[in-house]
RNA sequence: GGUCCCGUAGCUCAGUAGGAUAGAGCAUCAGAUUCCUAAUCUGAGGGUCGCAGGUUCGAAUCCUGCCGGGAUCACCA
């Protein structure tokens, strides 16, 4: 029930109507075509571009062809006013029955009202967070985690099959030092003395216990075994830790993952896997032996010319060709990126969304190039790229070492703000605006604080119901009362939260299709602010608060009308991934 | 040097796939509480949309060039 699209649809049957022709005699184009909410409400509540997309195929002046389009849509019975305005708007007003008749689908379809089908069941696959499973999650995950998490939300909820996908960095150097680094804290549990942490090695606490559930499990068997046995058993071990501890955090973000896909199942069997996906690659053309040109610019010291095995990237569009395998013959991080992007091609995705921190930026187009090159050019690809978060207390930018392990985890963050605003802020700017944090204003209960003026809009909400139930003496209040006398509805005032809710499946197909979860979060905060608004008018308008008693019918009514504001803020704030409290105190 | 992102009110930011007189919040100023939660609301002031060209009926939005800020850059994952 996209009222905008319905409108796009009437619009057209009129231009149809008109019999209008292009000047060459074929049918017009009306892929340019609009309806959307006029800037400026006072124009009116529907505004189409109509008449100057059509001025010049149909050879009309834009302001007569609005004149002849405005006439015939007056005579849609939900039209009550149209005029043309400007260089040739059609500005649409529509009756209080058309939107009286809105609220109650709306009603009907209470937390379903804005799912959409716009996404027609496509397959798209959303990786996000792939933190690596070295140590607990840190505040720099926690954008990328909350937007993607978002944002597989809201596709889901706009009728795409949506898979969540965290990829496990669980090969490599960084997964060697770790299983030396617990080797070390088994060493600790088993009453060593293991002194100070060396350089290189992973100091933080939380590898204590992976140490001590070592020795207990083996005694003191690791010692005797040779070196490389002793060091599989343990980073096995700690990446099965860390992941349960990243898992718990993630869980305490809301955020959940469908598919954990390990890239040491790709090198597994002596690297059959990627070794298949760089022959597929070879035999269709995208692989040589070579060099590499040394960068522009100032070149890197240690720069060394050297032949290695090549992605020819720069055929599909990147800008520099991908080494695939090192010169000692072992496989880069890329190559096993073939693999794993293989494998999600072959798992039928039509789209691939990665969302990736600020600090990716210089892989996304050897990504792009992968995509082409393994699908010829069926496979979409998109990356989100999320700008980094300053965290800040009281207006002091807080400052973090990875070296020494003092960095802030998410565990922190939630503990001290908690899920929901954390969640809410992290959407309320678009991921590639750099975002600022502040520990002490997004723990401010006040309407500075988005994330509790939204909340708080529920929680009036269901206010309201409690106080109508106690005024009017009923212990339930059901919908098909509410419905049944929402033709009361007719003060400006409710007819601007209806249009505003009215937008919200539009709102709902273009964040999903532009791929942008924060216009889930500025909806919100609109859709509050006005609702709001109307509660407050009541406070200085007697006749205009929600519950009269005296008249249950218009009560009801206007309970209709606060059921769907509740309704919709439960739905936008479950796709952002926070409560809709039913109070607060 | 290459690539990518950003530049909108004093501050923090929106701007819905090119639309009308560019919008919020904070801050400033002026108001509203015998009231369904004032954790709220109403109003005022505040702008060369970084600069210069171009595309067209129409540009903050698209293209080109420059200026400024950030990220990143070759067997690290």
């Amino acid at each position: 029930m996209n009222i905008f699209a319905d409108f796009s649809d009437r619009v057209a049957k009129a231009v149809t109507a008109l019999g209008l022709r292009a000047a060459d005699g074929g049918d017009l184009d009306l892929s340019r075509l609009t309806v959307e909410p006029p800037r400026d409400p006072s124009h009116g509540d529907l505004a189409t571009n109509a008449a100057m997309v059509l001025a010049k195929q149909a050879g009309e002046n834009p302001r007569a062809l609005g004149e002849k389009l405005a006439a015939h849509l007056r005579q849609d019975p939900d039209v009550a006013e149209a005029s043309v305005a400007g260089p040739g708007f059609v500005n649409l007003r529509l009756g209080n029955g058309f939107w009286q008749a809105r609220l109650g689908e709306m009603l009907d379809l209470g937390r379903d009202y804005g799912r959409s089908r716009s996404g027609a069941g496509r397959k798209v696959n959303v990786e996000y967070v792939s933190a690596n499973p070295t140590g607990p999650m840190h505040v720099g995950h926690c954008r990328g985690a909350v937007v993607g998490d978002a944002l597989a939300n809201l596709l889901a909820f706009a009728g795409y099959d949506v898979t969540r996908e965290y990829y496990i960095n669980d090969a490599g150097a960084q997964v060697d030092v770790l299983g030396r680094s617990v080797l070390l804290r088994y060493r600790e549990a088993l009453g060593e003395d293991i002194g100070t942490i060396p350089e290189g090695l992973y100091p933080g606490d939380y590898l204590v216990p992976v140490g001590k559930a070592l020795a207990e499990e083996y005694g003191t068997k690791l010692l005797e075994m040779p070196e490389p046995e002793a060091l599989a058993i343990a980073k096995d071990k700690a990446i099965g830790a860390m992941m349960a501890m990243i898992r718990e955090d993630l869980g305490a973000l809301n955020v959940h993952h469908e598919v954990f896909f390990s890239e040491r199942s790709l090198h597994a069997g002596n690297g059959g896997t990627i070794r298949s996906a760089i022959n597929d690659l070879t035999l269709k053309g995208h692989v040589y032996r070579g060099k590499l040109p040394p960068p522009k610019g100032q070149l890197p010291e240690d720069w060394e010319d050297r032949e290695q095995t090549l992605f020819r990237s720069t055929q599909v569009g990147d800008d520099i060709d991908r080494p695939l395998i090192k010169s000692d013959g072992t496989f880069t991080y890329f190559a096993a990126d073939v693999a794993y992007m293989k494998d999600k091609y072959s798992r039928g995705f039509e789209h691939l969304i990665y969302v990736l921190g600020a600090d990716h930026g210089g892989y996304v187009k050897r990504l792009e190039a992968l995509a082409r090159a393994i699908s010829d050019g069926k496979l979409h690809l998109t990356v989100l790229l999320c700008q980094l978060v300053k965290l800040f207390r009281n207006g002091e930018p807080v400052r973090m070492s990875k070296r020494s392990g003092e960095f802030v985890t998410l565990r922190d963050v939630i503990d001290e703000v908690g899920r929901d605003p954390v969640r809410f802020m992290m959407l309320y700017r678009k991921s590639d605006a750099p975002l600022d944090f502040d520990f002490a204003k997004v723990t401010e209960q006040s309407k500075d604080n988005p994330v509790f003026y939204v909340q708080y809009a529920s929680a009036r909400c269901h206010s309201v119901f409690r106080q109508a139930r106690e005024q009017l003496g009923v212990r339930e209040i059901e919908r098909p009362a509410l419905r049944a006398s929402l033709h009361r509805l007719e003060d400006e005032g409710e007819m601007a939260v209806i249009r505003k809710l009215a937008e919200y499946p539009r709102l709902i197909e273009s964040a999903a299709q532009a791929l942008e979860p924060h216009r889930l979060a500025f909806y919100l905060y609109d859709l509050a602010s006005q609702f709001h608004a109307q509660w407050n008018r009541g406070s200085e308008t007697e006749q205009l608060r929600f519950v009269k008693v005296n008249d249950p019918e218009l009560t009801y009514a206007r309970l209709g009308l606060v059921q769907a504001v509740c309704d919709v803020v439960a739905s936008g704030l479950a796709l952002v991934g926070a409560e809709a409290p039913t109070e607060m105190r």
